[in-house]
DNA sequence: CGCAGTTTTGATTCATCTCAATTTGTGTGG
DNA sequence: CCACACAAATTGAGATGAATCAAAACTGCG
């Protein structure tokens, strides 16, 4: 992982057990984004402790009361939504340098939950201080307002998916998706470990288990990809692609 | 209407011709929520002109540049999302009081096209100026970061409708948050005239209209329910509740 | 009054779910 | 380090809910 190897480049001082997005190789993805140096350091003032979590364990839990958002600093997360009648929905699979918690900021409960899928740790920022050098920052008021919107922009392409794909289109978007944002973290773009099951995949693409496993199968019998377990190799990018072109009007 | 004896009450003048947050009867569902009267002064002075749409008029279309949010005054809109291989999803239904354009924000562009289905108005909110503004008045900044965060949460219930619900399930979903909404308007929470086409409500929901008309007459079947095209007539709440709650597991 | 758009209803097809059995992988304790 | 138990993934066969295709009825607009 050249990720570690970054890290062991910065030595691990006082200053650093607090936070440090000025040296945070997310920088640029994340919520410092545009601002100044000068600007980065008031973030860094106001970003709390770090918090690691182990594998399987919540950052947060529906209902619980907000404070503060959280930025993924490495590893990988899920949020999913319980509705009363037992119905379990992921909403989102979140790596480093993604926003989590701006479910909580409208009612002060958070609505839905955040679990690890792998050992992780996020910043933790609290949304008052947030809020308040917002207010003094503009940069970083307007930084904050475009990470929202696009929340909600991603939220829409999401429901485009739920509601006019079928099951081959969902996985295809969902693995050029993924190979995407690899690619920005300076991952390869064709190679990569799966950190959930077939079931979250499933519910985050509205299928069951055994579709979303047949779907593997058909796209590796088709030379797209080469799955095993947990770990893909996409070997056809423009033929992923091409699952999405072909046919029109499913519902939709 | 309530609404109308309301406005006779205050005499037109050239203010009111701008714009009135003060006097608007949305006011307790709108921005203006929870400020101080001089505080939604201020936001009165920077509510652009209101703005008149006839019925299939575009508010805004999809690239067009992002440079205000929308209060709805009075109407009636839909969202939706176009991708390029010529999929149509329905992203949501706006009334009174409701937010429209933030999807704009993350990019300066929008991401949606939104359309009037009905003769509407809604007030235009320059949003360099909200942004300005938000950062002098702390209430206001909060409560925008709510609207937002809301939205987020709205989405993430539509992905749970359209990734474990079957047709019938969404559907009395779709009613009762209607019927939930012209409730908190001061409408009947029973009988209302819905503003969008069979094929806009199957869209929304990710069915084909055929399937929503099926569901209609299923349910009009069942008494839950007097529709009449438009027209749709609740006579039987808890029992739409109910369609919820039996069957769990369908794919989520 | 007639025509276009919308809605309803029916018959059939098809994608995905369901149920079930098997294989593979993973972690734990002896 | 192996064996066992458990979780995850695969694969098959059959059931089913929603899509599709088609036709008829209704609505409202010009």
């Amino acid at each position: 992982m050249r990720e570690n190897v970054k890290l062991k480049l910065v030595p691990l001082n006082v200053s650093q057990l607090k936070s440090a997005c000025a040296q945070c190789n997310m920088r640029e993805l994340c919520l410092p984004f545009g601002l100044s140096d000068t600007e980065v350091d008031h973030l860094d003032n106001l970003v709390g402790a770090r918090r690691k979590l182990k594998r399987g364990q919540h950052l947060y839990r529906t209902a619980d009361r907000f404070e503060a958002i959280f930025a993924v600093k490495s590893g990988f997360f899920k949020t999913d939504v319980l509705s009363e009648d037992g119905r379990d929905q992921v909403t989102g699979f979140q790596m480093a340098g993604e926003i989590l918690g701006m479910d909580g900021i409208g009612t002060d409960l958070h609505s839905c939950n955040a679990v690890a899928l792998e050992d992780s740790e996020v910043c933790v920022i609290p949304f008052a201080e947030l809020e308040s050098l917002a207010s003094e920052i503009r940069t970083l008021q307007s930084h904050f307002h475009k990470v929202m919107s696009r929340e909600i922009v991603r939220d829409h392409g999401v429901m485009m998916l739920l509601g006019s794909m079928r099951a081959e289109e969902r996985l295809a978007t969902f693995l050029l998706n993924l190979s995407q944002r690899f690619t920005a973290r300076g991952y390869s773009p064709a190679e990569f470990h799966l950190r959930m099951t077939r079931e979250e995949i499933g519910s985050y693409l509205g299928l069951k288990l055994e579709t979303v496993s047949r779907a593997f199968s058909r796209f590796q019998e088709d030379g797209l990809i080469a799955v095993q377990q947990k770990h893909v190799r996409i070997l056809n990018i423009p033929g992923l692609q091409k699952v999405l072109a072909p046919r029109r009007n499913y519902p939709g």
